[in-house]
DNA sequence: GAAATCTTCCAAAGCGCTTTGAATGCCCAT
DNA sequence: ATGGGCATTCAAAGCGCTTTGGAAGATTTC
């Protein structure tokens, strides 16, 4: 049934070898052998068998994930999927497949020595990287070609990745909260052991302390970014003594969340309350049409996983190449959910 | 450097063969020699490379995933995530592993083809089928094991498939808003051309018809199922002439935007205008956390994910096995988005 | 005590490809 | 004529595993 290499030069009377070389673009091969090879492939719908290429050439053509499963709970990142559409963009493009490992938090460390050693993937992406997160010296030691999306403070040694200048940012969004005469900033964020999460409250801060103004625990909160999350927390907030005037939140989920605690305490978004969201630019969830729903922090998550899986093939077709080092900047886009502190808002 | 099978039996002073049947656990071998071999093993961190036990075994011991594009444009589907968490819970058990096929509309036929060709998974699941889907007579002529998320509409010929029970449970939630006093209900749907879409408008429309309810066409809304979507469709219908008091919507996303548009508009959900959404149970978009949010149609797609992985593994190790086909219910959960028709709102 | 039966292990073939090293035929310079 | 150079093609080895078909000893059976 199955077409096969053997079978194929059979019908062609030629040798496998040629058929091979004619396929593969080898130049010495007769163009016109060439062009009647090509059509009997097609004609049978040929095509190598995988594994067979595979073991033949000591490539697996395939990128490993390692389904970041959250720390805490069953929960999928949000983010997952269109962080993978854009990375098999790039993969598609150079003929790689992507396969993913499932894994809970315990046994990581034996998932990368499985995979390297199994030899199923040529290289593996790290997602959500956690402050001094282990997996980075575990895999250089193993020597399987990766990248990580985000960093790890803590880390000295070198390794490959691309971030978003998540300090930056919000730093940015808490500056222009300043400016607009806030004072008391809240700020709902991710797991503060994730990286990213760690870097996000460093630059607001920062630019808290810059501008002078007093830091208050009470409104620094850290959760897994769900809808729920954001809720809760800001109807605590709103509930409290000495209330935020305005609001950083962590994720456009998480954001929904807060608009809705802020609509159930009576108050409108942008004008009784400002809000400033950072925005993966997730397809199905985009932040408005036209006019931004939130003003918000936005990177897209998609381009990222493409900047990624490129730079990935780049390290696998290289290797013992200097590593890459790539910031991604995020844009500060004004929506209709911040506004200046008013009279009656402010403290 | 790399471990192989080789050089493990060397180590041993053992044949390939040996080593091989201790660690695949055939009884004809020694206990003492296999705990030995089972040791060696460990201790060099041996794993049989993959592509090499593929090509002698003839399994892929992989699973492939379409990645169901949305037809019109980049859009991924928000549900993707939760939907592979639970199909990789199953996989995992089993010891397969899952890949990624990404692909234009276009050459989807020839995505499946290859995949089989190439002899690079097992089985595949097919995603978001349509009304008449033309991939399922090709995967029947392909000859490679698959199973249906949802069914299609049109297609006589068998096929295995797990389904929600979308018709009846549009139906149900209709009913329920027709007891509440609710007449003009509008429905937020999903693509028409996808059959889940089509069966919950089919649901939608019987109730109506059996209690005696004109159609109205103004109040059914089709489209991909975005936030920004069900915002549209919403502020449309409050600002027609003749406003609907329920509005039916496809998915959590959708509902929130709904919610926005009726905020907006100075109504307040449950008090003014009921709303029901289907709720597939995300991991990162929970319905509430005690008290519903939103009345809703509930079916967690992460679980019909394991089912479909599990029975998809039943196919493969039984080919020729009569198809499986198998219903899901969803459950109505009744939260604070719907409450009776009132003098204020009914028409 | 010889034949039959287990138990335990092994050599070698085979999975379907790529790639090395060599062979064949042809053309051109010597 | 003769041999070098070139363009094409091929046979066979090798990738790392599983599995078939023995084989050698140990054990049992009559």
């Amino acid at each position: 049934m199955a077409m096969n290499l053997k079978k194929l030069s059979q019908e062609l009377g030629l040798s496998q070898t040629t058929v091979s070389r004619a396929l593969n673009g080898y130049p010495e091969v007769n163009e016109a052998t060439r062009q009647r090879v090509r059509l009997a492939a097609e004609k049978f719908n040929y095509r190598p068998n995988s594994r067979a290429k595979g073991l033949a050439t000591g490539r697996a053509m395939m990128i490993g994930h390692v389904i970041p499963t959250s720390t805490q709970h069953e929960m999928v990142n949000p983010v997952f999927g269109d962080f993978v559409g854009g990375a098999s963009d790039a993969y598609s493009q150079f003929g790689y497949d992507m396969m993913f490992a499932r894994v809970g938090d315990l046994d990581e460390a034996n998932v990368y020595r499985e995979l390297k050693a199994k030899r199923s993937v040529d290289g593996v992406i790290l997602q959500g990287p956690l402050v001094d997160d282990a997996r980075i010296p575990l895999l250089n030691k193993l020597g399987l070609p990766y990248i990580v999306h985000g960093r790890s403070t803590g880390i000295s040694e070198p390794y490959s990745w691309v971030d978003v200048n998540n300090k930056r940012s919000f730093q940015r969004a808490t500056e222009f909260l300043i400016d607009l005469g806030h004072t008391r900033i809240a700020l709902v964020n991710g797991l503060e052991h994730m990286d990213f999460a760690r870097r996000r409250r460093e630059g607001y801060v920062q630019a808290l302390k810059q501008r002078g103004i007093p830091i208050d625990s009470a409104l620094m909160r850290s959760a897994e970014m769900t809808e729920v999350f954001g809720h809760h927390q800001t109807r605590d907030m709103l509930q409290g003594d000495h209330p935020p005037t305005a609001i950083l939140a962590a994720s456009m989920i998480t954001a929904i969340g807060v608009r809705r605690a802020i609509e159930e305490a009576g108050l409108k978004m942008g004008r009784d309350i400002s809000v400033i969201t950072h925005d993966d630019d997730l397809s199905y969830l985009k932040n408005g049409q036209d006019v931004p729903i939130f003003t918000a922090t936005r990177s897209s998550v998609r381009k990222a996983g493409e900047i990624l899986a490129g730079h990935l093939i780049e390290l696998i077709n290289e290797p013992g190449r200097t590593p890459i080092e790539k910031m991604l900047e995020a844009e500060l886009v004004v929506g209709r959910s911040t506004g200046p502190a008013t009279q009656g808002n402010a403290t």
